[in-house]
DNA sequence: ATTCAATACCTCGTGATATGATGTATCTCG
DNA sequence: CGAGATACATCATATCACGAGGTATTGAAT
């Protein structure tokens, strides 16, 4: 897929990961691949600029003698996630505009 | 809108612009305004990007003592608007995933 | 015992990119 | 004459995805 169109995902996408229940970067992308396939740079990336903007809260735990960190969705990511599908919306009507050129 | 998710139609949109005729650069912002506001920083960009990759070429003419450059879609530019389909498709289905989550 | 894959985290550098600010020049209308 | 529309362009900045590379443990296979 084209990297910019992807772009637009990637964000939302890891919020919907987590949205149900926390989970941390190994396993999100494990979730994520079959839909969407990450790179452990990418998404720790996306994980750490979600965590600064709030949208989500991070709880360091053990398991198996490693370290896990298990990320949680705060109501700011549920909004996000509720934008998104507004925003959606627009996309889908520029969409629109480009299918019926052709 | 959110940025990231404009830029993957960026692109397409402009080509989409120029598909069923030639066009100039104010021109394709003012067409495009209705459905996606542009600035013309933007769009000389975008217009470079896609001359030098070959998706459009590029015909300078005089227009009432004004510059004017006419910008043409390329059998590349073409075959863009084609993947575009496609892709629109593999977004789509990133977005059912997203979407059922909620 | 050693090797290798899987699990699980992280940082750094690079290249790509959108955009605001700014600049140049002409035409038209009041 | 002055303002707004037409029409192009460049530069600096900020953001961002991603590959490459790093650290460390567990568990299974050789």
């Amino acid at each position: 897929m084209d990297p910019q169109l992807r772009r637009g995902l990637l964000d939302v996408c890891v919020l919907s990961a987590i949205k149900d229940q926390d989970s941390y970067g190994y396993k999100i992308i494990k979730d994520l691949d079959p839909v969407l396939k990450l790179s452990e740079s990418t998404l720790y990336t996306i994980l750490k600029r979600l965590e600064d903007g709030g949208l989500l809260t991070v709880r360091v735990t053990m398991f198996m003698g490693r370290v896990r960190k298990y990320y949680h969705i705060t109501s700011s990511g549920l909004a996000r996630l509720e934008q998104f599908k507004s925003e959606w919306k627009e996309l889908m009507s520029v969409y629109k505009f480009i299918e019926d050129k052709q």
